[in-house]
DNA sequence: GTGATTGCAAATTTTTTGCAAGATA
DNA sequence: TATCTTGCAAAAAATTTGCAATCAC
């Protein structure tokens, strides 16, 4: 537990053990909503409230150490993985997978290099692909 | 409008003018959420209520009128082009936009053709181009 | 000690539901 | 006419806010 507390305190927020069981949650979880989050921990740190969750959520989004995730439903989705990725994401249960292939984030990004893309600043690409758990 | 009245009529929905409304509104719109239709139509139709627009909206979605998109804050958008294209999407304003290129899309295609995703049935590809309007 | 953070409660925002009245095919 | 659809109101779901008490540094 003692990477959380360092990668927290990296981050120029204060390591509270609130922060710290989120986090480690978050890790558990890998792709997860403030409700998730508060019925993993609700057993081991009842006093953590919806509010806090969602506070705490918001500001690991800001300081990079989560990042939001694209859903289609009335939710906000976190991951806890920064790197580039694909996703999988099933839109019946409306849940996401990491799906690990650099070699098509790769063919993405060259074509896109190449392109210029008038009235846009593009930060990043998300590349999900839908569909359901086979 | 004729054609709208039609559209809807194939999809199996009963032609109403508040679901011609709506859909006129979303040509417009072209990516919307319900508050968006609502505002947009409140001067000229104003007995349609939020609750319509969202049974509506998600009626269009199972006839395949519509289709969902994906963002990060708490709301659902909706799509009036069904036609696989890419998007761009402002994370400052949670707009979308359009973007096409058809070129892309056949590159991806082509490589996830070739692949073969365990686990996963894959109905369709969503490339999200990420950033802010310049 | 001091400023940041938590927990609580209440408010806000967004979406859904039940049902009576009305409209469409 | 029979069924589907709308509009209203109320409920549910999801997120945000204000503030006093508490904690981390």
């Amino acid at each position: 537990m003692l990477k959380i507390k360092e990668k927290i305190h990296e981050s120029g927020l204060k390591a509270t053990p609130q922060r710290i069981a989120i986090y480690a949650a978050m890790q558990r979880l890998g792709h997860a909503s403030a409700d998730m989050v508060v019925e993993e921990l609700n057993n081991v740190f009842p006093s953590l409230t919806i509010a806090t969750i969602y506070n705490v959520l918001e500001s690991f989004v800001e300081k990079g150490l989560l990042v939001r995730r694209y859903s289609s439903n009335n939710k906000m989705y976190f991951d806890v993985n920064t790197y580039d990725h694909i996703h999988f994401y099933d839109v019946e249960s409306n849940t996401h997978r990491d799906y690990s292939d650099p070699e098509l984030i790769r063919l993405v990004n060259e074509y896109l290099g190449s392109k210029d893309i008038p009235g846009f600043k593009v930060s990043s690409v998300d590349i999900q692909l839908i569909g359901q758990m086979a």
